[in-house]
RNA sequence: GGCGGCAUGGCCAAGUGGUAAGGCAGAGGUCUGCAACACCUUUAUCCCCAGUUCGAAUCUGGGUGCCGCCUCCA
């Protein structure tokens, strides 16, 4: 296989990957409303759109990397309100533990990280130009998007119009020329941020932000649009809408989505609160450990999150580590080059396919096998662990504290050993297990302590 | 009600027309005072029924079960 494939959104296949631009990719990624903590199922997007960022990388294309920030909506303003503090104080909270968690799991940071509120103007003129051509229209100090002049409609999420019409779920304004149709533009209410626009003091809707930063910092058409699968309807849709209407050109040529992370077979979710925050679940295992459970499976498809699983993950990802560690050849056996080659270009076939990261790992496994038995070719295994992201970190084991305490008991029951008094360092051992919940290795590296 | 996705060994998970990758757990072995770790070896016919085909987990039709979207959500 020549080239990467990519599942377009859009035409419902895979399709081969080819940018706009010869090498250059603009990629445009839909980031959190920072209004409360990440969860796993924020991970899982952006770990696996990191993914997808570090192979084009390694594929040699010039990746532009823009992920937004929403920090105006009315769960920020709820929430601000709740406690008492501004919006601009809650959501640069927010966005600090966003790096904070992001970093852990070994996400590269974005080009730029454009905040709604800074493109203010830029909505403007977008929505400006949408009256002036008929496609939006002001009610009662709202400006509102006429899906009706957007023939392609649906296309992203391939919903028809009169099915949707009929959902019982939409909240039916009667004034609305459709049903349907979009706030670009809200009117202020007492209390509220609030900006100055034709239209008087109002705050943009939800979906007009990401066009307008995706326009500013991209350009009209760009390669790569991508956000979790939850965001195809209306959200993307609506951009979509939006930013063609405007600028009369393709918005995205490829529409990515990732699946979601279920927890006890329903949607992990803010709306749920059945959610696990990022920093809970990175106070029990190392970034690295959920990075690796993220991507041993697809990521357009379901992830039923369990504990097990992560246990599993950090089991299996030791052993490479463990590979990292103790063999210390880098180069490959000149006997064995054919088939040191064969696992890379499996690995590589893998990612080019729609970046297969299960498959790509299971590689890593058959490669850390060979590894093992050649002694030798260890930077093959650093080289393609890198391109998933993996082995940033050098140790995997939770940091255990060495107190006085641990130290004497590590002498103790050294000596007793070294006295072949097994007797007594079985006893250490015990006790280590019992009062600190801890276990005792014995590596070639010298004695090691884990949390049971 | 409309639209879409999924169903593979004890668990997780690839494969999507040519006879089932990989991981965890389990078993056996090497190592070890004993363990653990690590390493080596080993373990399935793919939800049900009918059909297409020389050949299907993979395609078609019909079931059953689970999940998601249609409202803010990664």
């Amino acid at each position: 296989m020549e080239h990467i494939k990519i599942y377009n959104t859009l035409s419902k296949q895979k399709e081969i990957f080819s940018p706009i631009n010869e090498n250059s990719v603009s990629f445009y990624l839909c980031g959190v409303t920072v209004y409360d903590d990440c969860h796993i199922g924020h991970a899982r997007a952006y770990v696996s759109f990191d993914v997808v960022r570090r192979f084009l990388e390694y594929s040699n294309y010039d990746v532009t990397f823009v992920q937004n920030f929403t920090d105006v909506d009315d769960k920020i303003i709820k929430r601000a309100n709740e406690l008492k503090i501004s919006s601009d104080e809650l959501t640069q909270k927010y966005i600090q533990h966003y790096y904070r968690d992001m970093d852990k799991l070994g996400v590269k940071r974005a080009h730029k990280y454009p905040r709604a509120t800074k493109y203010i103007g830029e909505m403007i003129k977008l929505i400006s130009t949408l009256i002036q051509k008929e496609i939006a229209y002001e009610l009662h100090g709202d400006v509102c998007f006429s899906i009706d002049k957007f023939p392609d409609y649906g296309k992203l999420s391939k919903k028809v119009l009169e099915d949707l019409e009929s959902g019982t779920r939409v909240e039916v304004d009667q004034e609305k020329r459709n049903p349907l149709d979009f706030v670009l533009w809200k009117k202020a209410k007492p209390e509220e941020p609030s900006w100055d626009s034709p239209w008087g003091k109002g705050r943009p809707g939800w979906h007009i932000e990401c066009s307008a930063m995706a326009i500013k910092e991209l350009g009209p058409s760009i390669d790569i649009h991508a956000g979790g699968i939850d965001l195809i309807f209306p959200h993307h849709e609506n951009e979509i809408a939006q930013s063609e209407s405007c600028t009369g050109k393709p918005f995205s040529k490829y529409w990515m989505h990732n699946g979601f992370v279920n927890i006890k077979n329903q949607k992990m979710s803010k709306s749920l609160g059945n959610f696990i925050t990022l920093q809970e679940i990175l106070t029990q295992y190392p970034g690295e450990v959920l990075r690796f459970y993220l991507i041993k499976s697809h990521y357009r498809s379901m992830l039923n999150f369990s504990p097990d699983g992560i246990d599993e993950s950090k089991q299996a990802l030791q052993r490479l580590h463990q590979t990292l560690k103790t063999v210390t050849n880098l180069d490959i056996p000149k006997d064995k080059v054919e088939e040191f080659a064969r696992l890379e270009t499996r690995f590589i076939e893998a990612m080019k396919d729609d970046f297969n990261t299960p498959e790509a790992i299971g590689v890593l496994f058959d490669l850390n096998k060979l590894i093992n038995s050649s002694k030798a070719g260890v930077g093959l295994l650093r080289k393609l662990g890198g391109i998933l992201g993996l082995f940033y970190d050098d140790v995997i084991d939770d940091d255990i504290e060495m107190t006085e305490e641990l130290q004497l008991l590590l002498e103790k029951r050294n000596k007793a050993k070294q006295e072949k008094d097994f007797k007594t360092s079985d006893e250490v051992r015990d006790f280590l297990l019992t009062e600190y919940q801890l276990k005792i290795e014995d590596t070639r590296e010298g004695v090691r302590l884990r949390r049971a």
